[in-house]
DNA sequence: TATTGTTATACTCTATAACTATA
DNA sequence: TATAGTTATAGAGTATAACAATA
């Protein structure tokens, strides 16, 4: 199999893993779509941030992410702070409803996936996420320059509060030709 | 790490690959959306097919199948034949100019690819191809009630035309609870 | 002037339901 | 009655542009 087959072949599946991703947005709580459990699942993560921080992160224009984030917000999922450093900015942080409601996404995942993946060997799930994750990697790397080197492999600390403050990215990730 | 916490990781990267879907998006011609240009794959690979087969082969409703085939066969890339053996059906079939656009499809995501992966090894963009094909598979298996055993590996022929006669997938997909 | 975040508008993809033509 | 395909409508996600408030 050439080089360029293994592409095409890997458009292809890009394309076909939207099967996969609608399965799951459809086992989602009614009233929490997609955008809104990105949001939960970065500010889980990465603890407090700034909107810019989290439109960076969810690697979509900062208009999307406001939608997204009012969406939480008026669900009392997150608290959007004023941020005393500057007034324009605010500062996003799960409440304990939002933890909650967390809780109860990840209770669902795992019975959907546990459900579909029960005959994959357990190297195979963490091959498959390893490689996704280099994909995406591999992507951002072009989008906003370059970047300094891949921080090295550290014991999994908490990651301290994000105030987003080094943002380099242009605001819009891009325009279709 | 847990298999659990391999689940909520591959819930996340399956989110987060929207990124690469949408620069894959933008590379595209304007007068071709991504619904188009799967249509124009699946009939590439598995040759002339009806309506229903098509839908079956993109996990999309029929409906969602009917306007993107639409699409395509306004702009000349597809004809929709009458099938002799059921006049409700139609066969679609690739047009020169429908080979024409799938040729510069392929030509742009090889170019983007090319560039985004150029540090990937062969055998890694291989193993990430098998392992999303399978992802798919244990999700699509799960669609249409148990199916045959995976067909034994064979020599990768010319796929023949599939009219399509043998369908028992539900008419859509599924619905959100 | 530049930046942060919000809102209005438009486009793509999808599902549901109602409909027609035919089986 | 059941099936193949089309169309109308609605919802989710996204990008672009214009805007208000602040730096």
């Amino acid at each position: 199999m050439t080089r360029q087959a293994h592409y095409e072949e890997l458009a292809r599946q890009l394309s076909a893993v939207g099967v996969v991703k609608r399965e799951i947005a459809r086992m989602l709580p009614y009233d929490c779509p997609g955008g809104s459990a990105g949001v939960l699942t970065l500010l889980d993560r990465h603890g407090e941030m700034r909107m810019s921080r989290l439109a960076e992160l969810l690697a979509v224009d900062t208009s999307v992410t406001s939608r997204h984030v009012a969406h939480v917000a008026e669900r009392g999922w997150i608290e959007r702070l004023p941020d005393p450093a500057d007034k324009r900015s605010r500062i996003l942080r799960l409440t304990p409803a939002g933890r909650d409601k967390l809780a109860e996404l990840h209770r669902r995942s795992t019975r959907l996936l546990a459900d579909r993946l029960s005959h994959w060997s357990d190297d195979e799930v963490g091959e498959l996420v390893r490689l996704m994750g280099r994909l995406r990697e591999s992507f951002d790397d072009c989008r906003a320059g370059p970047r300094p080197p891949r921080t090295p492999p550290q014991a999994a600390a908490p990651v301290p509060p994000d105030t987003g403050t080094d943002i380099t990215t242009p605001r819009t990730p891009a325009k279709r030709t």
